[in-house]
DNA sequence: GGGCAATCGTTACACTCGCAACCATTTCCC
DNA sequence: GGGAAATGGTTGCGAGTGTAACGATTGCCC
């Protein structure tokens, strides 16, 4: 059997990666350079912006991030002052965050800078096709999204013992 | 005036972003366990299979990959047997890169489930819907790389003086 | 022909990232 | 009430990544 050749450049996991590589690039280095911002320190001032007083986990959830790059951004912003943290009273374990008068700032700044870059990107498309656009992405986003569980199990195949889902990625070879 | 706010939600270069970052862990975990494959390993390998004899940084060029990435993957691919590399008659400097029959058994391998996974996906839209995706996607990958140049070198306001193109990155702050 | 700039590829370094392990606090449940 | 399990958040660690500096080779040009 003739083994499929794959064009990577038509290859659209790639090139998705390549246009989500290229936009974020360009947006960082808007914030990178004047802020000294990282973008998750850029996501959670977006985030803190728009709903103050969220817990770190929240925003983690709501900006899609991970618990730790969270924990690591905050704590820069806060070591900057962009940030300010209280305790929650009813559940000490949890964190009140909000944006500082400084990262408000910030966010003043920035947010029009991204918001005009989106808008830079969407005229080269008709109005139409960007909404079109939008959508495949969320549609897109979940279907892979349910395809990555499938594939992480061992593929269509059901799992020929009642192994957990998870394949415990500590069993996962670390690489050298 | 009121500060404009981003819903993250909503703002594309974060939907794109989380939808490449989902794609490429979905693949990646089909691959990485069962080979020991990076992503950049991966991207060599798929290159070399559809145009055997490339340099390394022709290699980077077709892939969108930094030139260190691509010299660190070809590497290991070298030790783990999977690439052959010659060195070019005419150009001393230039390597001559193949892959090996062992990293051809790969490709045979991951190939199918790469595309597989394609499939899969394209599956949850209409063919014209994936068309016109792909399409948007070229656009707005081109658009975004046009304005990336733009915005590093200050926005719509032209350069008051004749500074290079490029702010020259050892002069952006270092982090901490 | 000889020196100088450009090019290919690698290495050093500083940083980022995500998982696992961890501590503190809270909730569950007997 | 008191231990076990769950949850929020941080830290340690192994690994990945990009930039700059580097050695080697080649091309340019006087």
């Amino acid at each position: 059997m003739a083994s499929p050749l794959i064009e990577l450049e038509r290859f659209l996991p790639y090139r998705i990666s390549v246009l989500a590589n290229v936009m974020s690039t360009a947006i960082a280095a808007a914030y990178e350079e004047r802020f000294g911002l990282t973008i998750p320190e850029w996501r959670v001032i977006a985030v803190l912006s728009r709903y103050p007083g969220l817990s770190a986990r929240e925003v983690a959830q709501k900006s899609r991030m991970d618990a730790v790059a969270v924990s690591r951004a905050v704590n820069r912003l806060l070591r900057a002052g962009r940030l300010r943290r209280a305790i929650a009273t009813d559940d000490r374990r949890r964190s009140v965050l909000e944006v500082s008068d400084a990262g408000a700032a910030v966010y003043r700044e920035v947010a029009p800078l991204a918001l005009d870059f989106e808008r830079s990107l969407l005229e080269s498309i008709s109005s139409t096709e960007g909404a079109q656009f939008e959508r495949l992405i969320g549609v897109l986003t979940e279907r892979a999204e349910r395809l990555s569980v499938r594939l992480r199990n061992g593929r269509s195949s059901p799992r020929k013992k009642g192994r957990p889902t998870q394949p415990t990625a500590s069993s996962r070879p670390r690489r050298r």
